[in-house]
DNA sequence: AATCGGCACACT
DNA sequence: AAGTGTGCC
């Protein structure tokens, strides 16, 4: 037990939210005669009644499938409902369940300090400061408790699980009054997490599952433990244990082919077994036999122990955007024309997502890429012909038109294609389709942006070098007489948070509602200067722009976080990349945690 | 012909 | 820096 105080000082409290069944529960908000019965969502129904992409957990009680298609479902649940994903362009859209999600994780943002988003329906959020405060009150604890109706100390939502279960995902340990602090951190976020999950219930009507631990990586392992609707939590005394007996595959990351490497070459069950590896080793292994590349090594010895360092980001929105379709067999593209045709559809859709990117987000990409598979090809070798079968896959990237709409955007890609789809790739036909963009820039809004407020209040003549140059005064005068932006968010009294507002306009701080439904804690009401938002007890300046100063070299440490944490996620981002320094660091090494099942 | 379409990221 | 491959949902 290593309970320096450094130690838990640095203990996190991070959580990983994953919406249940989530296409079935989008699908019966819009029709509530779904509800309660076995559903399924398929896309393209034509072919055996649909592939199932999602399944209600009446249906799985059923004995459905994933892996099923419609038609099967209805062998073995004659009365299942299946419900078809929208289709525009010829092609499955989803955007439905992409703006469902949206509606969610910006619930789960606003009552946490960090959200990150990391697909349609899943996200971390990192609620360490909440809970740390929340555990310097235990009265306050007590109370919250009580009404989040978690049980702590209890095995009661663990009733189906084996013992071994329940010895590991839900032990007494995590009392309020608990002396192990790195525990009781968790059971104060377990409060929280139950309280953003009634928020996120009240404001969207969607339930979700969440997995309560110290990394990203072990609330992950744990936020399907108990589904649908419910929370787990996993304390750091029960991770070596839970580790030991875990299946390699389970992990994430493992699920693949380095997992099945592993497995086969080095006969490594679980994932402790990793542990019997010196990090030497596993570099040496790397080298070795090619089965890890190097840079897994460090990664791999610090998994298998539990550890995850990687931070939980602030982001909602996607940091690419893509769209595409397969041609199977007979349906394979076999002239330019056909794959224009194509390419023009699927560029009406990635511009109606650019499009709402920019306006709800301000992104705007730089790169387009296109990708395609394509059958076959022939290959000289040692002056053979050699057709080589199975799927090759190329793409090739461009800039981004600067009025990104469906015409240029299929211009800019048919002009690339064309050089790239010789008379062999036609021949052999185009199997898949994929057109993307990337490089995804905020814009800095002039009306908009919080770089405006800093280039407002740091005067041109105080800035010291090149790269503080995005802060200087550009046009002071016309952005002081707009007052149109964020600027003037912050000169007014704040509102109230309204999720169909535009995020970037609305900003909750005066009232805050605790998310266990009845009581509303009023905060003072003030009206904050940027001055005073900003920064903790210093000069409470005035509303006048003239007089209002910041000193270029903004810090997180100057960052009030009660404020901080209020911010739409957009503007939270905006700030952190304000900063100059002092960030909390962060890994650099594994940056991909998802692995669970989904329905 | 039959698991689609879609993200993010490591590596080179 | 662009392109390929992996992993996950």
């Amino acid at each position: 037990m290593s309970h320096t105080s450094k130690a838990t000082e640095r203990a996190r409290c991070v959580v990983h939210v994953d919406l249940d069944c989530f296409y079935v529960q989008v699908e019966r908000k819009m029709n509530p005669e779904l509800l309660k019965v076995p559903c399924a969502v398929v896309q393209y129904n034509k072919f055996q009644g649909g592939g199932i992409i999602a399944l209600s957990y009446e249906a799985k009680a059923r004995g459905v499938r994933r892996s099923m298609r419609g038609n099967d479902a209805r062998v073995v649940c004659p009365d299942i409902r299946l419900v078809t994903v929208p289709t525009a362009n010829e092609k499955a859209d989803l955007t439905r369940y992409r703006n469902a999600g949206s509606s969610v994780f910006e619930v789960c943002a606003r009552h946490s300090d960090l959200c990150e988003r990391t697909s349609i329906d899943e996200a971390y959020l990192d609620i360490t400061l909440q809970a740390r405060t929340l555990l310097s009150n235990m009265d306050e604890f007590k109370r919250r408790l009580r009404l989040s109706g978690v049980m702590i100390g209890t095995e009661s939502n663990l009733a189906d699980s084996d013992e071994f279960e329940k010895e590991i995902f839900w032990k007494d340990s995590l009392q309020p009054e608990n002396n192990d602090t790195q525990d009781s951190l968790l059971a104060a976020g377990s409060v929280i997490v139950a309280e953003i999950r009634a928020a996120v219930k009240d404001k969207t009507g969607y339930t979700l599952s969440a997995g309560i631990s110290h990394n990203k990586m072990l609330s992950k392992l744990v936020s399907g433990k108990n589904k649908p609707n419910k929370q787990t939590v996993l304390s750091s005394t029960k991770v070596e244990k839970l580790l030991s007996r875990l299946p390699l595959r389970d992990l994430n990351g493992f699920g693949g082919k380095l997992g099945d490497k592993l497995i086969d070459k080095c006969s490594i069950k679980y994932v402790g077994d990793l542990k019997k590896y010196s990090l030497m080793k596993l570099a040496k292994m790397a080298i070795g036999s090619e089965i890890v590349r190097i840079n897994s090594a460090t990664w791999m010895s610090q998994a298998c122990r539990g550890i995850c360092t990687e931070t939980v980001k602030s982001r909602i929105a996607a940091k690419s955007i893509s769209c595409g379709k397969t041609f199977r067999g007979p349906t394979r593209l076999r002239s330019i024309d056909n794959v224009k045709e194509y390419i023009d559809k699927l560029s009406i859709e990635l511009a109606e997502r650019l499009q709402n990117a920019k306006q709800k987000h301000r992104q705007v990409a730089k790169l387009i890429t296109v990708s395609y598979h394509t059958g076959s090809k022939t290959v000289k070798r040692k002056g053979q012909e050699i057709n080589l079968t199975g799927n090759i896959s190329k793409s090739r990237s461009c800039r981004c038109p600067a009025t990104p709409n469906a015409v240029n955007i299929s211009k800019a890609v048919m002009q690339v294609l064309e050089k790239e789809l010789d008379s062999e790739c036609i021949r052999a036909g185009v199997t898949c389709l994929y057109i993307g963009a990337s490089k995804l820039e905020n814009v800095r809004d002039e009306a908009t942006g919080i770089d405006t407020l800093l280039k407002k209040v740091v005067s041109a003549s105080t800035a010291t070098s090149e790269s503080d140059s995005h802060l200087y005064i550009q046009k002071p005068k016309q952005a002081a007489k707009r007052r149109t932006g964020i600027e003037q968010m912050f000169t007014r009294p704040l509102t109230p948070y309204e999720p169909n507002k535009k995020p970037n306009r609305s900003l909750q701080a005066a009232t805050r509602v605790s998310n266990d439904g009845g009581d509303i804690q009023q905060k003072e009401e003030t009206k904050p200067t940027i001055h005073n938002l900003f920064f903790r007890a210093k000069s409470k300046s005035t509303k006048s722009n003239s007089s209002i100063r910041i000193q270029n070299q903004l810090t997180w440490n100057q960052v009030d976080q009660t404020v901080f944490r209020e911010l739409p996620s957009e503007l939270q981002k905006e700030v952190m990349s304000s900063i100059r320094s002092e960030m909390p660091q962060q890994a650099t090494r594994r940056k991909r945690f998802k692995w669970s099942q989904k329905p």
